[in-house]
DNA sequence: GTTATGACTCGTA
DNA sequence: ATACGAGCCATAA
């Protein structure tokens, strides 16, 4: 149902700048444990929805999205000054945690 | 109704 | 590190 995706969506408005969460969190955190790959259908956002896309990465840090997209993804992460070690996000540092904050 | 697909995750080997 | 299988479910055909 939309009322899912419109859920997720909400939770993915929340991930501040320099901050990231994976997918399995996102899911979790809008009330839908295992569900990750209905981020997905989540982030093909409506044109003129505002969502920042970019800050939802694979477990572990990973990108995601393949190709030229991947790497504007990670374009846009580094001006946000998320910090990258080798392929992925310095998750130490830039995961985001939705049950700390409001 | 069915089957296939996907920016996934986790456990196991 | 890679590879595979199972679980996941909204969309598309």
């Amino acid at each position: 149902m939309r009322l899912t995706l419109e859920q997720l969506r909400a939770c993915i408005r929340r991930i501040p700048r320099g901050k990231v969460a994976t997918y399995g969190q996102v899911a979790a955190a809008a009330g839908f444990p295992g569900r990750a790959r209905q981020v997905v259908w989540a982030l093909r956002a409506p044109p003129g929805a505002r969502l920042p896309w970019h800050r939802v990465v694979a477990a572990g840090g990973r990108i995601a999205l393949p190709g030229e997209a991947g790497f504007e993804q990670r374009l846009r992460l580094e001006s946000e000054r998320v910090a990258f070690t080798g392929a992925r996000v310095d998750m130490k540092r830039h995961a985001f945690d939705f049950t700390r904050s409001a």
